[in-house]
RNA sequence: GCCCCCAUAGCUCAACGGAUAGAGCCGCGGACUUCUAAGCCGCUGAUGUAGGUUCGAUUCCUACUGGGGGCACCA
């Protein structure tokens, strides 16, 4: 018995039909609150408009014929409010469900939208010659929780990241390092010679002249540079690398500005050719203003091409190394105008390139105590960050192991349980909460879960069943559907949401029913494996770990 | 100047055009000799302003106010 809510609709429809009403827009939905029931559908409200009937009255009419369609799935169906039709499923409808939750473990809540499609996605864009700092952490999450819910649906998933190793940053890095004689040996030598650089860049000409030789140096692939350059991008790597794990993340393919800089030169000089782009000033821009887009400039008139080309090229070259259905691109929201324009250019060099590609900007994190800013050296690094969130873990736990999955967690709950796209504010002061809505949260819950399993025994007893089902078995066979809604809507806070109230009704459950040893103890069991198998599923495509215990 | 995004409780966030706008934090008050108290139960408290569309608007449209971001050689 797979999608329910697939079940309900198509029957809702083929009763629409029936009554003669016209095609429309009618949401099923998962009912705001357990007591109305189960789903809740608008249909009568938006088809008695067309119809010229009373909605109630034409609820009502509808809710008996749903549910003879529905037959003995559902217990009952009942206009309510303006109109709406309120429907509960039978028990015997929901005990399957709670069945297939507890027998199908980590397969349950799989989903088949995506089946057959190859989908690239693109997140966590290391600056290499920076330290990774908090805007890298949200991108890195969120594109991690993004890959886990479309490969749930069953879409084969390439993970790329684009790593900027040439242009001003790395030669701001690069000056500084030269400068000082300084043989970087960590991430942050590297991370605190990008911060002098750029403050000389802006504060002493001389420097600036020097950093820009250098920056072209670079693209040259000048040998004067190169192994310094060779061995600050390894250093700046390893430590991103050594990030991502720690975060869950491994991509399939690292691309580099380097790699793409050349191809998307050549690109937009062809595309020059054709008409696409124009000179102007010395320089090649795209005049996007006429299409209502921002124009900018692709090549600089040093001939240097600047991230636009390079995104040009980076399109072509995902294409070349894994052929996709659809790229999706995960940046900070500051570039949504850039990419306006890059997909523009691209649309008219590559049509269907562009077509398939898609960019979402997350929010950055923003302090409640101020603006972090770069230049001033004060930005708060991932790692820093990650330290003092495990610091505070193990006020609780003195396990490092537990400590580090609950501050993994906390952090990854804190960015995911919003809209992708709000900034993300944080009082570094207060620290991050590890109490009630949070990470913590959640892991507590299935730890509690976990428990109760293992004391559980093959033979358990009692064997009579509660008058009523649980309200958590009610939230517990909704979560295929809120899975599959959180992928096709790229919104992993909807799963967030989620799991928030299987967590409260669990932890309800446990604070007033006793499992083990009571007269329904087979039947809570069964119970408590379904929730268990739900949150462990759900926490896995948020790419938050599950501690053993807490 | 032009373009984009945002505005919900004291704070941080939810709400797929629908029913009584949900949580957590903070504060106050409870319960418990049982499977882990990072937990449970209860109380107080909100849609920036003015219009419009709609049977119905936090949600869509317009204007305004306030905040953030972007706009030619930075990424």
């Amino acid at each position: 018995m797979r999608e329910m809510e697939e079940q309900i609709r198509r029957a809702i429809e083929r009763v629409l039909e029936e009554t003669g009403a016209p095609e429309t827009m009618l949401s099923v939905e998962r009912s705001a609150d357990l007591a109305r029931g189960d789903y809740a559908t608008n249909a009568a409200l938006v088809a008695a408009k067309t119809l010229g009937k009373s909605p109630y009255t034409f609820a009502e009419d509808l809710a008996s014929r749903i549910k003879g369609a529905l037959g003995d799935k559902a217990a009952r169906v009942e206009a309510a409010g303006p109109g709406f039709i309120n429907l509960t499923l039978s028990k015997d409808a929901l005990a399957h469900l709670i069945a297939e939750a507890d027998a199908q473990g980590e397969d349950w809540g799989k989903g088949t939208a995506e089946k057959g499609k190859r989908v690239m996605i693109e997140y966590s864009n290391p600056n290499a010659f920076k330290e990774m700092h908090l805007g890298h952490l949200i991108g890195t999450v969120v594109g991690e929780s993004l890959s886990r819910l479309i490969e749930n649906q069953g879409a084969t998933l390439a993970r790329d990241t684009f790593g900027g190793d040439v242009g001003p940053n790395v030669a701001k890095a690069l000056w500084a390092l030269k400068k000082n004689s300084v043989d970087p040996v960590s991430a942050s030598d590297i991370g605190s010679a990008y911060v002098q650089g750029a403050r000389a860049y802006e504060e002493d000409d001389e420097a600036k002249k020097e950093i820009d030789e250098i920056n072209k140096a670079v693209y040259a692939r000048d040998p004067a540079h190169a192994s310094l350059w060779e061995k600050g991008r390894e250093i700046s790597m390893a430590a991103f690398r050594e990030l991502w794990k720690r975060l869950g993340t491994r991509f399939d393919f690292e691309f580099f500005d380097s790699d793409t800089a050349e191809a998307g030169m050549r690109l937009v000089r062809d595309g020059l050719a054709k008409g696409v782009f124009k000179e102007s000033e010395g320089a090649i821009i795209y005049d996007g203003e006429a299409k209502g887009v921002h124009t900018m400039v692709f090549v600089t008139s040093h001939g240097t091409p600047t991230y636009e080309a390079k995104d040009i090229g980076l399109a072509f070259l995902r294409e070349e190394r894994w052929p996709s259905d659809e790229v999706i691109i995960i940046t900070g929201n500051e570039q949504n105008g850039r990419f306006k324009t890059v997909f523009a250019a691209l649309a008219e060099l590559a049509p269907t390139i562009a077509a398939k590609t898609k960019q979402i900007g997350t929010g950055f994190l923003r302090l409640t105590s101020g603006k972090m800013a770069s230049r001033e050296g004060n930005v708060i690094t991932a790692e820093e960050f990650l330290r003092s969130v495990i610091e505070k873990a193990n006020e609780k736990n003195d396990d490092p192991l537990i400590a580090e999955q609950v501050a993994v967690g906390a952090i990854k709950f804190m960015i995911l349980r919003q809209s992708p796209g709000q900034d993300i504010v944080f009082d570094p002061e207060k620290s991050l909460s590890l109490q009630g809505d949070s990470g913590p949260y959640l892991q507590y819950a299935l730890v509690r879960a976990a428990k109760i399993l293992s004391y559980a025994s093959e033979d358990a007893g009692g064997s009579e069943e509660p008058e009523d089902p649980y309200a958590i078995e009610r939230l517990i066979m909704h979560y295929p559907e809120v899975a599959a809604r959180a992928a096709r809507e790229l919104a992993p806070n909807l799963l967030v949401t989620y799991l928030l109230e299987l967590a409260a009704a669990w932890n309800s459950f446990y604070a007033t029913e006793q499992v083990l040893g009571s007269n329904e103890e087979t039947y809570k069991i069964r119970v408590t494996r379904a929730f268990a198998n739900t949150m462990a599923n759900g926490l896995a495509l948020l790419g938050i770990p599950a501690p053993e215990r807490m």
